[in-house]
DNA sequence: GTTTTTGCAAATGATTTGCATGGAT
DNA sequence: ATCCATGCAAATCATTTGCAAAAAC
C-alpha cells in the first residue's frame, strides 16, 4: 500500500503535479476495491473515506492514474467503463446479460498485435480484447441444462 | 446488392418482422458506405434516399441488422461506436488523436481465444480486439521526423 | 504568493424510450 | 383487420466542462 503511495507520490512529482489527498484516496479505493469498479463505484468507496469528494474529480484522478500506469480503463460496450487495478496483460470476457466480467491471461499473442499494428503504420498503445458472450449462470438460466455439470 | 437486399428480407420474415423500405435503406446505406460508419453518418446517408427517416429507426435498425449478423457494431472507446459491414473475422486499429480507424487480419487466434473463453465458462459469441495508438499522420504530427521514410 | 485542484452545477453527446400515427402483412 | 414499425419529443446516463473557492507547493 506505502508502495503504491509512494509509486504515485513520485510519479505526480516527476509530472509536476500536486500530491493531494483526495488523488492518494482515489488510487487507494481502486487497488482495495479490486477488478473492474465503475467510476461510480470508486466513488461511493472513495466518498466513504472522505466525505465531500466529487465525481468529476474521481474521474479526473482515474485520468491521470491510467496515464502514470497505476490502472487501465476497460472499455467494456456497456456504456460504463471499468478500471481495473491490473495493469499487466490480459483480457476480458463480459457477459451479455449480466455484465458479469472474468478475466482471460494468454490465448493472444500480444507482440504479434503490436508487429501488426506497426505494420499498419500505427504507434500502438495498448491492445484490448473483450470477449461476449454469456456467463455460466446466465447460460443456465436461458437454457436449463445447458452447462455441463 | 439485391444479395443483400435478399438476406435482409429472408431474414425479417423468418423472425416474423416487417420488411419496411426505411431497413432495406438503412441496410443499404451500412452497404455504400463502406467500413466503419458511425450511426450520424448512416443517418445522413439514408437522409439523402428517403428524407423523413428518424435516428431511432436508424438505432434500432442497426440493432436488428447486427441480430441478424449483416453487421458488426465496433466500440471504439471514443463514446461513439462504430458499424461495420465486414462480418469476417478482423481487429480494429483506432488512432487515439484523430479516431482514423484501419483493419488488422490474422494475428489473433480466434480459436484459441473462443477456447479459453469456454474454458472460463463463457457461452461466447464475439471477440473484438481494438489497439488504440497513434496513426502515421499523427504520430508524424506529434513528433516530426518520427515516421520512417 | 503562485499555480494547480477541487467541488459544484450545468453542459454535452450518444443512445434509448413512450406514445400516437402510419404501414406491412 | 391486426400487429409491427415509425417519427417525434423527451428522457437517460456516463462523462466532461466552466468557474470561483481552497489547497499544495
Amino acid at each position: 500500500m506505502a508502495v503504491l503511495d509512494q509509486t504515485l507520490r513520485d510519479a505526480l512529482r516527476a509530472r509536476g503535479q500536486r500530491v493531494t489527498p483526495q488523488r492518494l484516496a482515489i488510487a487507494a479505493a481502486v487497488r482495495d476495491l479490486g477488478r473492474h469498479a465503475t467510476a461510480e463505484q470508486i466513488y461511493t468507496d472513495v466518498a466513504g473515506r472522505m466525505p465531500g469528494v466529487s465525481l468529476p474529480t474521481v474521474y479526473a484522478t482515474l485520468e491521470l492514474l491510467e496515464e502514470i500506469g497505476l490502472v487501465r480503463r476497460v472499455a467494456t460496450d456497456g456504456g460504463t467503463a471499468l478500471y481495473d487495478p491490473r495493469t499487466d496483460e490480459h483480457h476480458h470476457l463480459v457477459c451479455r446479460l449480466c455484465g458479469a466480467i472474468a478475466d482471460v491471461d494468454g490465448a493472444v499473442d500480444h507482440e504479434a498485435l503490436m508487429a501488426a499494428a506497426r505494420g499498419a503504420g500505427f504507434a500502438p498503445d495498448q491492445a484490448q480484447v473483450v470477449i461476449r458472450g454469456l456467463c455460466a449462470a446466465c447460460r443456465e438460466a436461458a437454457v436449463p441444462g445447458s452447462v455441463a455439470r
